[in-house]
DNA sequence: GCTAATGATTGTGCCGATACAAGCTTCCTG
DNA sequence: CAGGAAGCTTGTATCGGCACAATCATTAGC
């Protein structure tokens, strides 16, 4: 029963993200940047983070995050750094530039489908809520 | 506020089905067809349709719905009938393994976080039924 | 100080994702 | 029936995604 409403929710999330408001392409074609770049600008814009952790975020390997830096900065959106402490690694991190171009994206990825500001109040609030304890769950287990 | 809610709910989700929990690979790898096959094949599972739906349906242009299904059709997961009342159309089905591989995806890709499971009774109720209001939603505009 | 781990980069290469154009069959409408 | 619309297929071409292997710079452990 409990069992149902889990795997049902799941798939309903599921859906809302994946099929009906999907807006990827929209921000990629808004900023001209494809899915995993935008990903990894957000990201630095909101945490500068070295390579390697930018890398674990966005799930590839580490030469490949270097590749999407690389593009990024050759538009002016990141800049690479050195991590003070550690000489090998770069520290990436949005420019203003960079900042602006992810608010852009954010605007857009974070529009909610009208649905959700159409919701009551309450069950707003609860929606809200209850993704918290869910996002913060530490299921870091996969 | 609400405006923040909405916004924060909707981050959240997102969150969740594209970061925290995304099994799409694992899904990918599981069966060996690449995301957009699984999608085709999830969706022919459920209600058999034509080329033209089913290229609305996945957002590919024509040609390439042809493409996937061919690939589908290759593997025997799909058939491909000629549509009763008008022979320019084929309607895809999936076939018996077809069926089962279609199962197998949504077992992978129904599967909620843990976080979802472990949520109180009430609030799995709650989240289940908001959302069912949400993916209803004739939100058909974009 | 030497050797092994860690981090970044570069080079290579393959495959999936698609779009676009063109062609064929079938259907519909005048 | 003629002409055009609708649906499927095939062919062509481009691009992003992304892994892997090898290399160089640093750091850390013995």
């Amino acid at each position: 029963m409990s069992e149902d409403a889990a795997v049902r929710a799941w798939l309903r999330m599921r859906s809302l993200v994946l099929d009906r408001h999907d807006r990827r392409r929209e921000a990629a074609d808004a900023l001209g940047l494809s899915f995993v770049r935008i990903k990894a600008l957000r990201r630095v814009a909101e945490t500068p983070s070295t390579l390697s952790d930018l890398a674990d975020a966005l799930a590839v390997d580490r030469p490949y995050a270097t590749v999407v830096v690389d593009e990024l900065q050759k538009r002016g959106l990141v800049r690479r750094e050195p991590h003070p402490g550690d000489r090998r690694c770069k520290v990436v991190s949005a420019t203003e530039a960079g900042q602006e171009a992810a608010a852009v994206a954010s605007a857009i990825l974070g529009e909610p489908p009208p649905g959700v500001r159409a919701l009551p109040e309450a069950d707003l609030a609860e929606l809200d809520r209850i993704l918290g304890v869910l996002v913060q769950d530490p299921e870091r287990a996969r």
